[in-house]
DNA sequence: AATATTCATCACTATATCGTGATATAATAG
DNA sequence: CTATTATATCACGATATAGTGATGAATATT
């Protein structure tokens, strides 16, 4: 049950379910999701900690930079159930979507803040 | 994306996805969920609705009683994903284990509140 | 009619959660 | 060594949510 919880709960806000769907794409780093998130730094982190506990993202440390991706699947039993879901979901959505596009020009410009 | 979010923070509560494991069995009413959760008549009533609201139930009036199963798939596009991982989930979990046992002596001594 | 039962809704309190700015840490650059 | 950058963590206020008792509506019972 607690592992279950973790996970609905990680899903229940909209920022992290963003995340989740940028994630998809491949690993990324914090100041990235900032910028695509337009959010302050601390809000970020805090929910990348949220999705971290509930085992559905891993991080990398990289110099100072910290680069998340979606975790390995033994971290949390629901996981792969969770993921496929949610591979499947939300990809017309317009928040997403726009959320993909900018994610394009932030890879572009790179990390510049 | 808000019937997706709807979704998971309906699922993010434990009560309620004891109530969603309870409904799996077929339709009950509020007083046995009642019986069953130990938790007060407002309390359920709530959670129902924020059930009901998510798409994830149906209720359905005979007299004073209120009944309630698990929705048509059509009210939100989303339950019918989320209905079946939820089917194969927790269902060797001790809190929906032992509230499936409590609901079939509830239901041998019907509603009495 | 008067009473009892089932349930939804309201008002309230306690707790949890979100977003933010400030601070702390750790690595890197000058 | 100092300054800068990226990130985590802390403390805080604002909002959201869970649980409860009270009220009211609808039906059933006497």
């Amino acid at each position: 049950m607690r592992d279950f919880m973790l996970i609905t709960k990680a899903l229940s806000d909209e920022t992290r379910v963003r995340i989740m769907k940028l994630l998809e794409g491949g690993e990324l780093c914090v100041c990235q999701l900032i910028e695509v998130l337009d959010m302050g730094q601390s809000t970020v982190s805090k929910h990348l900690g949220i999705l971290k506990m509930a085992g559905m993202v891993e991080a990398r440390k990289e110099g100072t930079w910290s680069y998340y991706r979606l975790a390995d699947e033994f971290i949390n039993t629901y996981n792969p159930v969770f993921r496929k879901i949610l591979s499947g979901c939300l990809n017309d959505d317009k928040t997403i979507q726009k959320d993909k596009k900018k994610l394009q020009k932030v890879m572009v410009t790179s990390c510049s803040r």
